[in-house]
DNA sequence: AATATGTTATGAGCTGGTGTTAGAGGAGGA
DNA sequence: TCCTCCTCTAACACCAGCTCATAACATATT
């Protein structure tokens, strides 16, 4: 096995699980515990334990903006029963690799977290959406969705909801969202 | 300072910041290397390296776990350009606290993903979605969804996706994908 | 045969610890 | 007063998982 192969399976290899020692990659690998040190030294790829120490700081503390910020969107502005405003920044978590646009169900997620935060509701569930993408929306772009109550029945809302980026429209949703009684489970 | 309230403030200081030395910890609360290590002996407080470790494994998974099984489902069998079935394990991260119900978006994002995997194409996008959400996913269900192309004109897909939990039915989306280059090489 | 390239070996030293044994210093009781 | 107990500190050997420097070896090329 050529080098240069060698180096590209290692870098692989790491990407895939980086809490690996070099002795765990030489054995992987086929080669002495010295070539895997000479390897990540041209690479620059950091020891295991600065490898951990990295994934340890940059994740500790994103998990939650992961969870709520990044997939459900900032909320700017609410008026309970009435519209709402979100944002979100784009970033390459949310994005296909090669293309670099962003996956439509981040979109759709903003969207659908907005539409259930417009409900005066412990509860709320999406029973139904009529979805469009205008256009595909790529990473580094900052989406902004408008939720708007069309009209209301009993405890089903129809609410529109409009995502923009530098205000071209990219997003269009209509969802059907039902309040439901703390008390009782009663489904959509 | 008494032995109990070192202890005590020592627990507070890590769980603030895990990223500290017993050499560090000890400068802080003014005693000796030593002590630190009878505490953290005394308290069962695993050494910088395990506990960075820990932050980063436990992390590192929720990262990835959350950005590619649990968000996207695990594919469970394909057939390029007519049908393809994922499979989902529905955890406490992806629902709403209260109410333990799964938050639709993941129910989407399996769904519209695996309409995407259907696709031969090296980009794919969702243009249009139809969807209904016909009862509430439950923390702990498995979501099995089956995807089956129902016509193609050009690069446009219609695409009928089911998703059930034990054989019922509790998700239904029509999407219309668009191919926008063609296949070129095997990728992942 | 000499040289270059890639791989492996060897050994010293580092960090951030563990585990154990030993001792210093003060508080309280007989 | 001495003695004991508790808490803290010190000292030493050891460990994983490295870095850094130096050298030996295999193979192919000139």
């Amino acid at each position: 096995m050529l080098r240069e192969d060698r180096q590209r399976i290692l870098k692989e290899t790491l990407r895939a699980n980086p809490f690996l020692t070099d002795q765990e990659l030489a054995d992987r690998l086929q080669v002495s515990i010295q070539t895997i040190r000479l390897d990540r030294l041209a690479l620059g790829i950091p020891e295991l334990r600065a490898r951990t120490r990295e994934v340890a700081k940059r994740t500790y503390g994103q998990v939650k903006s992961l969870q709520s910020k990044e997939i459900f969107g900032e909320l700017i502005d609410i008026n309970l029963e009435q519209w709402a405003v979100s944002v979100i920044d784009c970033t390459e978590a949310m994005a296909f690799e090669r293309s670099r646009v962003v996956r439509g169900h981040f979109i759709f997620a903003q969207a659908d977290s907005l539409a259930l935060a417009l409900v005066n509701a412990d509860v709320a569930l999406t029973g139904l959406a009529n979805i469009k993408f205008k256009r595909p929306v790529k990473v580094g772009e900052k989406a902004i969705a408008r939720a708007e109550v069309l009209r209301r029945k009993g405890n089903k809302y129809v609410i529109l909801v409009t995502t923009k980026v530098d205000g071209e429209a990219v997003f269009r949703g209509k969802f059907v969202v039902a309040a439901i009684e703390p008390a009782k489970g009663e489904s959509v």
